[in-house]
DNA sequence: ACGCCGCATTAACCTGGGTTATCAGGGCTA
DNA sequence: TAGCCCTGATAACCCAGGTTAATGCGGCGT
């Protein structure tokens, strides 16, 4: 059985076969995980990095009264996440939500892996920063958008990263997450996201069946979601510049 | 005059000649940024971060319809942001707040650098993991707190961040900021900052004179920010730098 | 000395989304 | 076949925070 660490690297660079050896050396120790397991506590001072070889999982942060942030969605074959690697204390929980395997991999891997390869560091470092780039974009729907906006952003964002890895169909897709789940996501109540999923399915922009999704029409959903404006970006337009004159 | 960064890093660790001569070379071309001036645009194709070496920044993002949100405050000394190396066009906005200097780091140089020193590497990705952490605190307290707890939080997180770089004297610090800019940041609008605020100096947590800001009770103001429950140590742990010494 | 502008404050009003609660399927166990 | 539990839908009500607008003030340019 490959990692899932050479699969996704090889994808993008051919590795040396000292490197595969390496990579391949890490992340042993499968282990299984069913749903609402803890795979990495709140707190723990471990320095470890989880990665999932199947199933989903999700990064969140629990406060003392219940309140819950779902940082991002952990996919099969993420490594989440390296730079833990730095603190002494994971800042998020990680759960699986769905059955599924991982292994725990600890910092003086990685980091003996980056002082033999620069350029795994390299790359490493890079799947960090796309990381950064969704949670970057995560914010700003949280902050900015309404809750109709912020629901479309979160299925375009995973429909975007399941097709990067084979998981979408005709535009469908499985997202096992209940609706309370889609809520502490986008920081919105159940309630709401009912509301609003059944709005998308009466405005014919999303069908749902059980927890599979279907993107009726994309370029709407992008429209909405605002995609353009979180994802990638744009020169600042006049409308901009004079509505930020009112302030 | 000694580069922000050889100022930043031996703080850590001890730096070999060459690696001060390195560093000493990238952020040249020092140059002069007024209030609103952009140093980044938005979905440029550049490759290049900001070294902000004085003055006040935002990261921002900014909807066609004028909807912003400030992403994080960059602050005198900041390399902002150095993953951004491994993005083709920044995601982000970078814009000065004040009066201040910066210079732009071009990916090479930052990629040569890493390449020549793995260790460096590791700093700078620590530097980025760093950013990271504040970045998923400050989804956390916009998706899951209300605006009194998120301004507090607001507050704490930069007056942590303005000690660690001396800019606290009794518990005061200036916070060069309109109101709508500390909305834009927290996803507020600034109405609300005004009377979140003014419900603070009536409950004696936080004292104002003009932009500068006096924390009267840090201790209650950690509790209601939630601060325990949001944020961890940023302090490099002992193992990692153990390790990077030896590289 | 005047007018302008940016900014903070405050009031009045409104609404998006939260809260609470009920009901209606499955799917599971027995 | 009944009893549960988990989940989603929907309704009724409520409120935190948004919107709009007016006021006041201090700094600045001329």
């Amino acid at each position: 059985m490959e990692s899932p660490l050479i699969r996704k690297l090889r994808q993008f660079i051919p590795l040396t076969p000292g490197e595969k050896a390496a990579l391949g050396r890490i992340g042993g120790h499968v282990q299984p995980a069913r749903p609402n397991d803890v795979l990495l506590d709140q707190g723990r001072g471990t320095g470890v990095a989880v990665l999932l070889h199947s199933g989903w999982a999700i990064r969140h942060r629990t406060l003392r009264d219940g309140r819950r942030q779902i940082i991002d969605f952990v996919l099969p074959g993420d490594l989440c996440d390296p730079s833990c690697y730095f603190q002494r204390q994971a800042d998020c929980a990680v759960s699986a939500i769905t059955d599924g395997t991982y292994s725990l991999v600890r910092a003086s891997e990685i980091l003996d892996l980056i002082a033999a390869s620069p350029r795994l560091g390299a790359f490493f470092w890079w799947l960090d920063a796309q990381e950064g780039q969704y949670l970057r974009a995560h914010l700003v729907a949280v902050g900015r958008l309404t809750a109709y906006e912020r629901i479309a952003y979160l299925v375009w964002e995973l429909w975007t990263r399941l097709r990067a890895v084979g998981l979408v169909e005709q535009n469908t897709f499985l997202l096992p997450a209940n609706q309370a789940l889609i809520a502490d996501a986008t920081g919105l109540s159940h309630v709401h996201v009912s509301r609003t999923l059944s709005r998308m399915a009466r405005e014919k922009l999303l069908r749902r069946l059980d927890r599979r999704y279907q993107i009726l029409d994309p370029a709407r959903f992008r429209q909405i979601a605002q995609v353009e404006d979180i994802t990638v970006s744009r020169r600042l337009p006049e409308a901009v510049a004079a509505r930020l004159k009112r302030y």
